[in-house]
DNA sequence: CAATTTGGTCTGGTGACAAGACTGAATTGC
DNA sequence: GCAATTCAGTCTTGTCACCAGACCAAATTG
């Protein structure tokens, strides 16, 4: 209880409002974001985002629970991966991404630029790979730094991580295999 | 003050966070939904969404300040419009309805179809138009209610007016032009 | 011109969020 | 093996956003 309330667009018979309810919530889009570049755990999290602990805590609740997220623990620390239906809410951020770059901050931050791996070609603002004339998914992209300087560079390991090329979806640690 | 507050994701060097701030609020992306759907006054914004005025009026400034919507009064009742930014963020309300679709509500919200308004080919979940291999502007697309029924149909004259097919973006009511 | 609709503003109560102290389990250092 | 540190949370307090609904002036309708 406490977790799905106060997103509820209850009478709107509307998928928009469904999606909303599991996704729209403050932090929630920006931690799906950052689990595509690979980070899996909590303190990454916490760190890279500047987010309360106990809004995070939440969300990561909520996401599981939603079956986004999935939380892994054999013995050591959780992680948290994203499920295929979490995989598949990568064009809602990408189209948000754009739209940000394009029209709130144009020119300012540069953001990431993504390419697809298997030809190394820059996607257009739909996610279409010019070459190919696909649409990857995000397990077939390299994020990259755009051009350009970030304001203010951020310390932690999931901005230093990101300062350069990655695939999506590689774990940003590697696994503490038994 | 007070308007943009409150989201500031501020230490975030992101295009996701910059268009959330924007558009990440609780009922904004509702709010642009049913602006595509032609709904262009308060009042049927405050029947349609379930929203409290406070938080409507809230919203509305916001969006007209970061230059997502116009608002348009010439003597009568004043109307929102969206923009060119506004219209830009088509495909991302787009795809978060695709995956409300698919992985919230699978089956029980038929939801509403999306076809090329000049060849009548329904858009796949990319919002590409198969037929011709383009994906539409939101200008071009035709709505209309998906198959099965609403689990409780609503009155207000938006939902009424959204029971037949809508050329998008043309206006519910007809201009009350001088 | 009276009644109604429209587009708001203004309250009060409730719930969400930020900041930071605190804790027990896992991991690391030696 | 044990101490120090890190990790993944929980808990508390204050602030802020949101909801419901009363209220109000201007526009529109009858």
């Amino acid at each position: 209880m406490g977790v799905a309330l106060g997103t509820g667009y209850s009478q709107q018979n509307c998928n928009l409002a469904r999606a909303l309810e599991v996704v729209g919530e403050r932090w929630t889009m920006l931690v799906l974001r950052d689990c595509f570049y690979g980070v899996r755990r909590f303190s990454d999290l916490l760190a890279h985002l500047d987010i309360s602990r106990a809004v995070l805590t939440d969300r990561l609740t909520a996401l599981v629970e939603a079956r986004v997220l999935v939380r892994v623990a054999d013995g050591g620390h959780p992680e948290y991966e994203l499920t295929e239906a979490g995989k598949a809410l990568w064009p809602s951020i990408y189209a948000l991404s754009q739209w940000g770059e394009q029209y709130v901050s144009p020119g300012s931050y540069p953001g990431r630029v993504f390419s697809h791996a298997e030809c190394g070609t820059q996607l257009d603002r739909f996610g279409r790979c010019p070459d190919c004339g696909t649409i990857p998914g995000p397990e077939d992209l390299v994020v990259a730094p755009g051009p350009g300087e970030a304001v203010r560079p951020r310390s932690d390991a999931v901005a230093v991580a990101l300062r350069a090329p990655r695939r999506m979806l590689t774990p940003l640690r590697p696994r503490s295999d038994a």
